[in-house]
RNA sequence: GCUCUGGUAGUUCAGCGGUCAGAACAAGACACUGUCAAUGUCUUAGUCCGGGGUUCAAAUCCCUGCCAGAGCACCA
């Protein structure tokens, strides 16, 4: 039908016979003479339509509108040396067009395809119309990318000895974390399958069935609310398990797949590594102290430092006060911080306050080296001084802190580091701070019911130190072999070191107020497998789309599918979730509350 | 469920108590034989999100509903 495509014709061609389909992009109009810039996934090519030289082609050009498909047969000319435009690939030439084929007419779009335009465009508009936007090339660019970055992963893994394995979709519900999708049963009425949460009990399963290198571009199901890196109901996650490892074997097999997906895929440099070139590793206890979140952005260094024995019997009730109720105090110096203003000062302190804090105490270093701030004067200068010395403070920086519970302190100046990052541009795109979050408590304290101990993150990690930690140690104290991979503030993946020994399963899940009956009845299967002849496992999951969008300064996660849910949760284009026939709901048992 | 922001032509927006609601782009017509986001002239295009209220007068102010975006709760 095409005998070249629009992006491929070249000075090399000039002279020859081509036939080419596409949509016509823009149309300018000449009267004696139209050119057309025709457009296909390849690029763009102009053609010429010449009243002199083919009248019929000419007069069927002048119908043509916007994104109307068409075949053009045609001889390529060179075009003369002042017409050239730089553009584009095939710029040098252009078809001089003899047969013109309508292959289907086009409607005026809703919208206009325009790359500069697009971003201001509506989006519901053009998920609604989504097959049209995908015209577009940065779409289809994006596309073709991603096509390439799943292709890399598949390369690199089985290239290593791993398997691809697919797991169910049509799974069981899974009674912890996120809200499961559900799908009722015909053949036994009033049961479900559930959409797997992960396809976490599964690649344990395959690990205990001998599949000793597993991975998998698996499908992830949780209704949960969107957010502007978590795309609503389904995003995909890079699956990946081995038996007989150690959580240094995991490291060394991500490590070096990242930093090529990073060099490959993004215009990012890698930065922060260690000596050895590896990712730092930083202890979950460290980063909430040093970066006040569990997923500190490397990209710029703004460290937090426990200032609590200084101050402990300062002046300052707001901060002894804070000591003697168990609590911490913290302090950050942030270079170059004078410069923020009053109003930026007191948006952060409401950023505190909205993690908790009661405030956000400052002192401004000014330029001539005076300390200008509310709380100097209950400090006394000579500590506050000590303190300017302790967090390398100059001229021109400002210090902030953080006095009350360690967990609160944590979390409002992480949230006032991450803030100051942004405002003094700190967060810079041209760099990727890869790292991992080690040593994750295994429990903390539940939010929801006061008191009760409740796993801190996955209950499938082994305890570092197995079973006598759990029967010796105070439970808030005991790690786990639990890891986090995070990229520039935002976590890639998460993984662990298993538990794979069903009597060290039933001791955790015990101090987390669950009776052998309760596991046995929630994770039967895995329990079972544990009997049989269980090996030591461990594994991670990055969390590919969010990996896709940091590497490439995406807006939005939806960007990264081809056919997004909205906002919503919704499939604008094809109308759904929908309504179903009154049949089906018959054949399924199950009926609508009126 | 909560907080903030927004809803005006096909699209993106301006107008923020006072004549018939405007611009740009898109679309249509005409002109034009070298443009490449062609150009020039003309034309078409609106339930100012719905409902209620205040006022001599409401797109504009107030109340309420709906819709959307961002954030939060949530995401073992």
């Amino acid at each position: 039908m095409r005998t070249h495509t629009c992006g491929e014709l070249n000075r090399e061609k000039v002279g020859q016979i081509a036939t080419l389909a596409g949509w016509v992009h823009r149309r300018r109009d000449h009267g004696g003479v139209i050119f057309i810039d025709l457009r296909d996934r390849y690029g763009l090519t102009q053609i010429k339509f010449n009243t002199d030289i083919n009248k019929k082609a000419w007069e069927e050009a002048d119908k043509l509108r916007s994104e109307w498909v068409i075949r053009v047969t045609g001889k390529i000319l060179a075009r003369p040396d002042n017409m050239i435009n730089s553009k584009l690939k095939t710029g040098e030439i252009e078809m001089e067009v003899d047969e013109l084929e309508i292959l289907n007419k086009s409607k005026v779009l809703p919208f206009e395809i325009d790359e500069e335009k697009a971003d201001e465009v509506n989006e519901n508009l053009r998920l609604q119309y989504r097959f049209i936007d995908l015209r577009r090339s940065e779409l289809q660019k994006f596309l073709e990318l991603k096509a390439n970055f799943f292709q890399h992963l598949r390369n690199y893994f089985r290239k290593q000895g791993f398997l691809e394995i697919q797991t169910p979709i049509l799974a069981n519900s899974s009674p912890e974390g996120a809200r499961d999708f559900l799908v009722p049963s015909r053949l036994y009425p009033g049961k479900f399958y559930a959409l797997p949460q992960a396809p976490q009990q599964f690649k344990q399963l395959l690990m205990v069935g001998g599949l000793d290198k597993y991975f998998q571009i698996a499908p992830c199901f949780r209704d949960e609310d969107p957010r502007m890196d978590r795309h609503y109901g389904e995003f995909y996650q890079l699956d990946m398990e081995m038996s007989f490892v150690t959580q240094e074997d995991i490291f060394a097999i991500m490590e070096p797949l990242m930093i090529e997906l990073t060099e490959k895929f993004s215009n990012k440099k890698v930065v922060n590594l260690d000596e050895n070139g590896r990712f730092r590793k930083i202890s979950w206890k460290d980063a909430m102290t040093k970066y006040g979140v569990d997923k500190p952005d490397l990209r710029f260094d703004l460290e937090i430092v426990p200032i609590s024995e200084m101050i402990a019997d300062s002046g300052f009730s707001v901060f002894s006060d804070a000591i003697k109720k168990g609590g911490v105090v913290h302090a950050m110096k942030v270079d170059g911080g004078a410069k923020l203003s009053r109003k930026e000062i007191d948006e952060l302190t409401e950023l505190a306050k909205s993690k908790e804090a009661k405030g956000l105490a400052y002192i401004i270093i000014k330029d001539n080296g005076e300390l200008q701030s509310p709380i100097v004067k209950f400090l006394g200068d000579d500590l506050a001084k000590k303190i300017v010395e302790k967090v390398e403070a100059k001229s021109g920086d400002i210090i902030f802190f953080g006095a009350d519970s360690w967990r609160t302190v944590c979390a409002s100046l992480g949230a006032v580091r991450n803030e100051c990052a942004k405002k003094l541009g700190l967060k810079d795109n041209t760099k990727a701070a890869w790292c991992w979050v080690v040593d994750f408590p295994m429990y903390s304290y539940s939010e929801i019911e006061p008191g009760r101990i409740d796993f801190e993150h996955n209950p499938f990690s082994m305890p570092q130190g197995g079973m006598k930690t759990l029967q010796e140690k105070n439970p808030l104290e005991i790690l786990a072999f639990q890891y986090d991979m995070i990229l520039n503030g935002f976590e890639a993946s998460s993984g662990a070191i298993r538990n794979h020994d069903p009597e060290i399963m039933y001791k955790a899940f015990e101090i987390a107020g669950y009776s052998k009956e309760q596991v046995d009845a929630r994770f039967g299967a895995l329990i079972s497998a544990f009997q049989y002849g269980a090996p030591p496992h461990g594994g991670n999951a990055p969390g590919i789309d969010r990996i896709l969008m940091v590497l490439c300064d995406l807006n939005s996660i939806r960007d990264i599918y081809a056919f997004p849910k909205d906002g919503r949760g919704r499939d604008l284009m094809m109308d759904s979730p929908g309504e179903i026939q009154p049949k089906q709901l018959v054949e399924l048992g199950i009926e609508l509350k009126k």
